[in-house]
DNA sequence: ACTTGATTTAACTAAATTGTTAAACTGGAA
DNA sequence: TTCCAGTTTAACAATTTAGTTAAATCAAGT
């Protein structure tokens, strides 16, 4: 029983030529026919393997935010030092991001869209994300009591981390501007960001 | 020769509905319906006041951008000495954030989707963006000279600042989560999140 | 009372888009 | 060869949306 495209070739042609297009367009603008050509059949083909745009969509996003997400929640539950998992946050992030340059811009517009997903999101995701800062907020109070490391809201500093590892993803177009740089030397840029900001990071919390 | 709504009211009454809709739904999503109805009136009123959606949007579009890039322009420019100048763009652009939350998701989504915006904005703007890092990158190799600060690329310092100022406005669905505040907590955290980042990175630069 | 411009109402056109369907085609499997 | 699932083609219905238009209404100024 197997078809000429051998098994489900298709169905994997189809989904990231879905992917590829919500990413890119996000929901309100991608074109049943445009993820149809990308994936290079015809919309009714696409209905037969997917019924309707939003499951393909809801399919689709939650890929993609289980890629943004899911790495990060471990290495924050691990038993790395803090340092050592800071470095490891940085350089996943980053690396994730590389690969995968217009998840986050993606990701955060459709959620500030229907914030109500994050819910969902979380509830799936089996732990309370207000927990993902519980073991992190330990150790950085253990770390300011030893006097390793200056007093420091571990939220802000999360965050910090966050924006500035995702956010010239975010900004790409801005920022390969300012930086008079083409798609190889942001990527360059954004590899040698690694270090810079773990090394900033690290200087910061210096007492 | 003054209308029941006197004046321009109706105009405004438009274009801040326009503004509230773009910047909230993103241009595809948004309808006129919506608009229409944010404003109180109906659609025919609109297409009377603004001939089209596009028109409508590029409006809308070209102040936020201002409203997004025109303050930070003045401070990069400005002879305050490095520490001052982090410290205003710092203050400055979460302040700005905290009265236009939606902003830069909005800015930015749509800039990754039409990035040849980006140039026309450049044009419009006078100066060459590349120039936006040239009198703070003197600045900075000034004091890394002098040894008052530690040796560290103007870019990627730069990337820093704003990420760590903006990207938790864009990420606010999720920061909200996982903070677990609402949106009176949150624009509190982003208050206190000025010094923060300020005192990060003085601490950071530190040799 | 008359005029004028803003506004509403309601209908309409035109286009785009999602989704469906039936019929034909195709290439490998039984 | 016959069968069958995947695939294409082409047409279609239903819905949504942008944009237009003509007539009616309304609120003020003259």
């Amino acid at each position: 029983m197997v078809n000429k495209k051998d098994d489900n070739q298709t169905e994997k042609a189809i989904l990231e030529a879905a992917d590829k297009v919500f990413t890119q367009k996000g929901f309100a603008a991608a074109r049943m026919e445009d993820i149809a050509q990308e994936a290079g059949i015809n919309r009714a083909l696409l209905h037969y393997y997917f019924r309707s745009k939003d499951k393909m969509f809801e399919l689709i996003f939650q890929q993609r935010v289980t890629i943004f997400f899911s790495g990060l929640g471990q290495i924050m539950q691990s038993e790395k030092p803090l340092f050592e998992k800071i470095q490891a946050i940085v350089e996943h992030e980053i690396t994730v991001l590389l690969a995968h340059p217009y998840l986050p811009i993606f990701v955060l517009q459709e959620l500030n869209q229907n914030p109500h997903r994050m819910l969902a999101i979380a509830e799936n995701a089996g732990a309370h994300p207000s927990l993902l800062l519980k073991k992190f907020s330990v150790e950085m109070r253990a770390e300011i009591k030893a006097g390793t490391i200056r007093q420091t809201d571990p939220a802000q500093l999360f965050m910090s981390i966050m924006g500035m590892a995702i956010y010239p993803f975010v900004a790409r177009p801005v920022v390969k501007i300012i930086l008079e740089k083409d798609d190889a030397g942001f990527e360059s840029v954004m590899s040698q960001r690694k270090k810079e900001i773990t090394d900033f990071i690290i200087h910061a919390l210096k007492p």
